[in-house]
DNA sequence: TATTGTTATACTCTATAACTATA
DNA sequence: TATAGTTATAGAGTATAACAATA
């Protein structure tokens, strides 16, 4: 009853031509870690390190998010960003102030600090990331910064959204 | 001394042009967790889940690896490993058997109903990535395979040998 | 009744250190 | 002394539920 020895390397065919390095979930997941891996010397100090430094490239345009609209936009739980943004609070990075128009919700704001701190660490990143597609020539770097970038906007929606389509 | 008020919203020249939908840490993490979601009813009651089916994927070619050979090729560290295979063994997707050139060291090799299984999942994930990459062309999406695996090889090269290349 | 922000809790994943048996 | 596998532990990261204030 048991597969030992005589049920060991059979049926090849089903899986022939299968390989780790042609396997998406594969590269997505070195890649991810490779990041993290380059990345994370460039985000040393900064709270929340890089879902701190996403945070505050949120707010460096536009109007000062909700809470939940920030969360949204970065790919956070709404209960991770209460203590991101405690920590980026408390060395004065950004701000909370109530939203005039709701009087549940409070107004992320980026300090001038903060702001400073933003461009530092961006400057470092930009390192790391041509660390991290230094095998790839100029265009095809573009490329899958292009091509990545398209995914991740659709992701946001579908995750933003979950299940619009079904039932 | 504190940074209210007046602080906020200054200093903006510094970070001119910056926007999370461009900033490839953000579409990496947004990628990675778009992947998870869309995968996860591929891989539901195989043990290990994802990662486990990359190990599955790792042994349906070649010689069967030892456990850390495995490990470094699926971008795991050894310790899950035990724990991993031990899942996949009591359901007979693997065996363990001694390596006879090393009697440290131990074998892993795809059983007949591991390279089944195997292939169950591979069709269900084909459809989870086609979901992922929806908005791509044929062609882009070729593309982003491709770019995303060159930067997963050498990502593992420089996991492997951490500082090859420093002092 | 639903939503925003908060807090607490649990679960997964990862990282590290120790231990054994071999090399 | 170094390596392969195992075990235990601690730390991130994530997900979920509950609560108070407000819509």
């Amino acid at each position: 009853m048991n597969a030992r020895g005589s049920e060991v390397e059979t049926a090849r065919d089903t899986t022939d031509g299968l390989a780790l390095a042609t396997d998406l979930g594969w590269a997505i997941r070195m890649v991810s870690s490779a990041f993290s891996r380059v990345a994370s010397s460039s985000v040393v100090g900064l709270p929340g390190g890089a879902r701190g430094y996403l945070v505050l490239v949120a707010l460096a345009d536009g109007e000062p998010p909700t809470q939940l609209a920030l969360a949204n936009d970065v790919g956070l739980d709404r209960t991770v960003m209460t203590y991101l943004l405690d920590d980026l609070e408390a060395e004065e990075l950004i701000v909370r102030r109530p939203d005039p128009s709701d009087r549940r919700a409070r107004q992320v704001v980026l300090t001038g600090a903060g702001r400073e701190r933003l461009g530092d660490v961006r400057s470092r990143l930009g390192i790391a990331e041509e660390e991290l597609l230094r095998d790839l020539s100029d265009g095809d770097a573009i490329s899958l910064r292009a091509l990545l970038s398209r995914i991740a906007l659709t992701a946001q929606r579908d995750a933003v959204l979950p299940g619009a389509t079904d039932c």
